[in-house]
DNA sequence: GGCGCCGGTCGAGATCGTCAAGCATTTTAC
DNA sequence: GTAAAATGCTTGACGATCTCGACCGGCGCC
């Protein structure tokens, strides 16, 4: 499906986006129109979801970063998920097994803040929060190689 | 810190990396070159931290993530906030406060793959995994403009 | 008031992207 | 087995974009 020069492409798009089309097309050995030609593919594919911007929260005031879980009460699933998207701090959220239904992550710039808007869930759904203290790996790709961890192994008596 | 114009240009750039400075330049009503250096400064001052691309992890086979909280046995935080940090499928990793020591996200290709890589770290942490089975979130920034939530309030007998 | 800095514009030259045409290789169909 | 069609690439030319230097105006500060 996706073929090495892809994967090149995109190991160096990861680390900058904006790279010319000419600077690709050197990298790789390929003429500019095909690396166009790939990249709009990509797009298209739906394998490039996006060109984005990383933006440091610090520098917006959000001086703080939690992992909330969330467990909304009997019945209220969908309206605390709603409620979840459109509160503009939750900058990410996951619906996943276990007792915990949602993980979200949460920017706020005070403790009040994040007082506040746990505040609006609160009768809705149970939470528990953890405050992040540090990053020890801020969000990356996985690798592109097909060469991931040697885990590889299917289902099967051990 | 940052002006109106600043926070128009990352709006823009959020939604597309690659918008060339005319456009941007255009939008914001300013010139190519006035923009470029302020795009060049918000680099320098760290505001924004990358241009990247974000890629479908399904696109390169990871079928499956997860969260997993990990809680490093006495004595072992340093080891295993290395493992981790070694391990290319973990895609995020955040230290937090209370119990568990880490949350981290995991891509994987399997069932198998992931139990392979749990087992990595078995010996070192008690690990609880929750797999993902949606994502009515995706990453998206916290708010630009200064008006954020009205949580606001600053920490007081309330 | 005068000075210097900051952040802006303008215009020219250099760089880059896009388009059409054409070519080689592989696939498909008969 | 062969011919047609489809892929994916290159090249070169043209138009769009970026960058750099020169210059300008507002603002704070002696």
């Amino acid at each position: 499906m996706l073929d090495d020069l892809d994967r090149r492409l995109l190991e160096i798009l990861v680390k900058d986006a904006r790279t010319s089309l000419k600077e690709l097309a050197a990298q790789v050995g390929l003429s500019s129109p095909s690396v166009s030609e790939r990249l709009r593919r990509l797009e298209e594919r739906g394998v490039i979801r996006a060109f984005t911007v990383e933006i440091d929260p610090l520098a917006l005031g959000y001086t703080l970063q939690a992992i909330v879980r969330i467990r909304p009460l009997p019945g209220k699933l969908h309206i605390v998920q709603k409620l979840i998207e459109e509160i503009p701090e939750f900058g990410e959220c996951d619906k996943v097994t276990g007792d915990d239904c949602f993980v979200a992550r949460l920017f706020v710039r005070s403790i009040g803040d994040l007082d506040g808007i746990l505040d609006r869930i609160a009768d809705k759904a149970e939470t528990s929060t953890a405050i992040i203290k540090a990053q020890p790996i801020r969000r990356r790709p996985p690798p592109l190689d097909a060469t991931a961890s040697r885990g590889a192994k299917i289902l099967q008596a051990s």
